[in-house]
DNA sequence: TTGACAAATGACTGAGCACTCACACTCTAT
DNA sequence: ATAGAGTGTGAGTGCTCAGTCATTTGTCAA
């Protein structure tokens, strides 16, 4: 709403986007950007099938919503452990790592940020999103913990891409050498 | 073929799983575990919707299949690269790096190994293929670059799976600093 | 030749799915 | 009251797709 015309409550179908896109994260985290029934997603957000295309005309229009709304809780997360860290003093890069860490253990985002990643590169508004996120990201990490080196910001975010496949492939279950290794990756915590 | 029974030649059908697979990788790269339709991997192979179900009774066995081929693809790069690495004297990871580094340039392989990174959380005998061809590239390493401590393994594969991403995401073709450090990462080349 | 078996297909089926349309209902401004 | 705009839906439509079945074609041994 452009204009400051209206000082009426906001309009309730962006409300409904808003819960809609809520109820389909987990949604085309489980089957993916294009093997997710849109019916599926009108059922979890609580409206009919036809009034989910009133809100997202398409549902690749719906999907790209859907990832760029992962990023924006990513953002987020980075945001407020720097915010915390810096108040505490404690190193930024790091308490963004596990800040990251523990947002991906509900899976939700993390699924829809992998399935995101691997359809980029069939669907061009797909990867146009997910390049944006990623730029939001490495901005935000370079801003909030400044002096890393672009080594470091490499080491950074191959850790986090490394978390994501062992956090996706539930490692953590595994009893072999390679899923403790990885999973514990990295065990130093300071610069080499 | 364990017996030495049978003198005579390759059954064809097993053959015809070959081709098929070949033809499948490329088109599950597209579009995904799930939303691959069979009907187009049964064209890509040359042979009728009805002949794919006799092959691979199910889509999933036939997406099974294709997640484990290209685990086997990796392998004889990695295998490949680290044997050559001896015969000329060379640091065998850093071979290995730049093989996978190869490898994936074509996206094909890829691609089918995000998406089942991706699925596997939500289909557990993609989450078994996964874990499978995790543990075996993981030992190869191990063996074919012996004395690398767990720190170092890590690291490794960290970066692979960012290069995965960068990949993906066709980094190389953006003027950005994200795109531009990233797809640079690992600058170093020797230990710290 | 014939019998037997494997390779291979055309033509279905039944379910699911993206998207549409005509039609309510509910506000609020006049 | 009522017009008009915005919120919302039931009931489709036409297509796609996984999986099946009856049948044909090819191969080879006796």
């Amino acid at each position: 709403m452009p204009p400051a015309v209206a000082p009426r409550t906001l309009s309730t179908a962006e409300d409904r986007r808003e819960s809609v896109l809520e109820a389909a994260v987990p949604i085309f985290a489980e089957r993916g950007l294009l093997a997710t029934p849109t019916t599926e997603v009108a059922k979890a957000a609580g409206i009919s099938h036809a009034y989910l295309f009133r809100l997202f005309p398409t549902k690749l229009d719906l999907a790209v919503a859907v990832v760029t709304r992962c990023h924006d809780r990513i953002c987020e997360a980075f945001s407020e452990a720097a915010a915390e860290a810096r108040r505490t003093g404690e190193d930024p890069r790091r308490a963004m790592g596990e800040a990251y860490f523990e947002l991906i253990a509900d899976r939700d985002v993390l699924l829809c940020q992998m399935h995101s990643f691997a359809a980029a590169a069939a669907l061009p508004e797909i990867r146009e999103a997910s390049r944006r996120g990623f730029a939001r990201l490495f901005a935000l990490v370079e801003r909030e913990a400044p002096g890393t080196s672009e080594e470091e910001l490499g080491s950074f975010f191959a850790t986090g891409m490394l978390k994501n496949v062992v956090t996706a492939l539930g490692a953590a279950d595994v009893e072999e050498r390679w899923a403790r290794v990885l999973a514990a990756h990295p065990a130093h915590e300071d610069s080499c």
